[in-house]
DNA sequence: TGACCATTGTCC
DNA sequence: GGACAATGGTCA
């Protein structure tokens, strides 16, 4: 039986707000086996026992079971340590205490690497308490890592150099590259606690994570500046035509089209850039946003990209999550604008539909007319 | 301290 | 040889 709470559902929804990942991207990890595997919640039980869950993770287990009030810690299974217990104040601490023993991160993260990561825990110049793990050849506090799984990341030391000096080329694995690239989408610069967040949620260094949105920057612009002169030519041939990045898209087959009233649940974000003040990014703000280079990126990356189509790399409409019902909610809205707009079909044109509802580009189909 | 950028080194 | 993680220099 259970001894104590974990976090409560409203707990888990505060939290998850402030969480890197939503609920539905959680959801899709989950669906990938990603999820931890002594996880004993049933639909039968109101309570899910799952010692060191993570606040979003925690959100994800209430988003799937409704029935669930509590999550609580079960001190007699083994190798689950007592988990993080609610804070009873947030304001000292913004972000959850995402990060349980390793161990209950296992599954959610990738595997070790063939190679331990040899990892330094440096002091923050803040005040937020989390790992930074420095350059992963340097030789200290290696991280508890898991025994390696097939295609999951790799980490390959290799003698070489004259100087005899090693240098280690990590290969993400596909689930780390999907979340990596899954972010960049969204935001191409992250603040230093998202960083820390998706380095740990990814078993990866800060450092690591750091580089490769570095490199994808870098990448990315340069792949802008083979296209886009193109790109924009076909632009204004066709208004339909976007330039976007591969690399951002190409995990999201499905998911993305929001343009086209397609929700992507999962974008929605309470970032906590703090250039952008913690701005809780609601539809409206998207529309209201002005967007340039700056807004990717306020602190270094400007005039990179003025004038060069920023619009087309704005990701797509965003909603905010403020809570499950509130979600349902924009789902609900959602159905009810979409039925709104199919009954209209069958008195109006598309023409007309689309003149009445400019942000619904949907195939509309006039039912059983 | 982090971003950009050129470069190096590694893997496929 | 291309892709790309990692490194180091420079700048703000």
């Amino acid at each position: 039986m259970p001894c104590e709470m974990f976090c409560s559902k409203e707990e888990a929804v505060i939290e998850q707000q402030n969480c890197l990942f939503s609920f539905s991207k959680l959801e899709e990890l989950s669906t990938h086996n990603r999820l931890p595997q002594y996880c004993i919640a049933t639909e039968e039980h109101d309570t899910i026992h799952k010692p060191g869950l993570s606040y979003n993770l925690a959100f994800f287990f209430f988003s799937i079971y409704p029935q669930l009030t509590n999550i609580s810690a079960d001190p007699t299974l083994p190798q689950c340590p007592p988990g993080p217990k609610a804070p009873s104040s947030r304001d000292s601490s913004p972000m959850p205490e995402i990060y349980g023993p390793e161990e209950n991160y296992a599954s959610l993260q990738m595997s070790s690497a063939e190679t331990p990561h040899a990892e330094t825990i440096s002091p923050l110049p803040s005040s937020v308490d989390l790992l930074v793990q420095d350059s992963p050849d340097s030789s200290t506090s290696p991280r508890v890592k898991l025994p390696p799984t097939s295609g999951e990341e790799r980490t390959v030391r290799k003698e070489d150099t004259a100087q005899g000096k090693k240098q280690i080329r990590t290969m993400f694995s596909q689930t780390q590259l999907y979340v990596l690239n899954d972010q960049f989408q969204r935001q191409k610069c992250l603040s230093l606690q998202q960083m820390q967040e998706l380095s740990n949620i990814l078993n990866l260094s800060y450092k690591q994570v750091k580089t490769w949105f570095q490199n994808h920057r870098i990448k990315c612009k340069s792949w802008q500046k083979n296209h886009w002169p193109k790109e924009r030519e076909s632009v204004t041939q066709n208004t339909t035509a976007t330039a976007e990045y591969p690399g951002f898209y190409s995990y999201h087959q499905g998911y993305l089209r929001n343009t086209s009233g397609n929700l992507p649940i999962w974008s929605n974000q309470t970032w906590n850039n703090p250039n952008w003040g913690n701005q809780i990014w609601d539809s409206q703000s998207w529309s209201n946003h002005s967007w340039t280079s700056q807004s990717w990126c306020p602190q270094a990356w400007n005039n990179q990209f003025q004038n060069c189509g920023e619009e087309s790399l704005q990701p797509q409409i965003q909603f905010q999550q403020n809570s499950i019902s509130n979600l349902e909610s924009i789902l609900e809205t959602f159905r009810e604008s979409h039925s709104v707009i199919q009954q209209s079909a069958k008195y109006f044109s598309t023409q007309q539909i689309m003149d009445l509802f400019p942000n619904y580009s949907v195939n509309i189909q006039p039912e059983n007319v």
